[in-house]
DNA sequence: TCGTCTATTGGACGCTTGCGCAATATCGTC
DNA sequence: GACGATATTGCGCAAGCGTCCAATAGACGA
């Protein structure tokens, strides 16, 4: 294996345990018992844990982004783009992702390494939004007389209902994040009850 | 110190140390060192950490929920006291809650003396919301078809919306959670622009 | 004054953590 | 085939954690 392929593998494993076990609850051994290998070999390649996680984080925030991105620039309209990014942005079997970012938000404070990446792709999904959205106003298919506010608010109105049922479980559940959230952008961009949804 | 008297003085002493490390790397002997006593007092009066943890989470969260309750029942009708509600939802001097709320929720998942008090509290402000705009429908104030999703859509834009500020303080300010949340609330309430600003 | 009960101490226990380090395996190069 | 570089091992270290417990201190009623 050449060095950039163990770093690789070494985020990679990292990043399937994150998944069960939370990012704040992994371990070098655990990523080395996932590999396979020895836990002195993580050392080998990064400075510290807390690099190899904030590499892991980042890692599975900017695939989740770039996929909605490509699935949302294939889409045919703004209006289409805007349902794809719903669909996208809930999975049913990503809850992991999700609590990924539950850990970073409050972790954000007080580590600066990923207050900056957690800040960083914030920012890039609603720069993604915010351009779909202006793109959906030049077309005639949005109507919005504030893009970067419409964008924010989508965005955050996701993030506070999702949060609830990966943290909770019992308070809301996730149909009801997808109705409501459809429901308020449909509202926000002036399209008619049910253009975005299914 | 009475038995009461040394549990709300472990809780306080708790949520000293919470505020600056957070509540996930706060320790038995941090809360010992601040109180200046034995660390095996806290388990004389607790079970678990996780139950300090909990109580200290609570303390906080319990008395926020109470002040807006009351300063909203003070309000003489369903649209001030949704204005009430914004402005004491989103103090400036008390980042340091909502930061709890962010651990709280991040620790949710694996600790389940946390995630029962931080769903139950976020039902309750929930069920605060839900009964006042059910009031001012009444009172031909509002008008929503659904209560229940309006109100989770209103605390949810507005818990996505703070979380950005506290946890990256970069991407957006203050003013604009307040602005752009109290202007979903009015859309979302059929309200006209500004009814709930100021 | 004595006895009892409880608040409080302070350290031991077992476990886990990130990290460092000497020893070993592996592999390309001459 | 030998050698040097480096990838990899596997264990040890010191520190931290929550929890538990025997011992002590102190207050209060009999």
């Amino acid at each position: 294996m050449t060095p950039d392929q163990r770093r690789e593998a070494i985020v990679d494993a990292t990043l399937a345990v994150a998944i069960e076990k939370g990012l704040a609850s992994t371990t070098v051994r655990d990523v080395a018992a996932a590999m396979g290998t020895s836990s002195g070999l993580i050392h080998h390649y990064f400075e510290s844990m807390d690099e190899v996680l904030a590499a892991a984080f980042e890692q599975v925030a900017r695939q989740d982004l770039a996929l909605s991105e490509r699935l949302m620039g294939e889409a045919g309209s703004p209006t289409s783009a805007m349902a794809v990014f719903f669909r996208t942005y809930t999975p049913v079997d990503k809850d992991w992702s999700f609590q990924l970012w539950l850990d970073a938000w409050a972790e954000a404070a007080r580590r600066p390494a990923i207050r900056v990446v957690s800040a960083r792709l914030n920012l890039a999904w609603q720069d993604l939004l915010e351009r779909t959205i202006r793109a959906g106003v030049g077309a005639g298919e949005f109507r919005s007389d504030d893009p970067t506010a419409a964008a924010w608010r989508i965005l955050s109105l996701l993030d506070g209902l999702a949060l609830q049922v990966v943290a909770h479980g019992t308070t809301i559940d996730r149909d009801d994040v997808l109705r409501w959230a459809v429901r308020a952008a449909e509202e926000e961009l002036g399209l008619s009850v049910g253009v975005l949804a299914g």
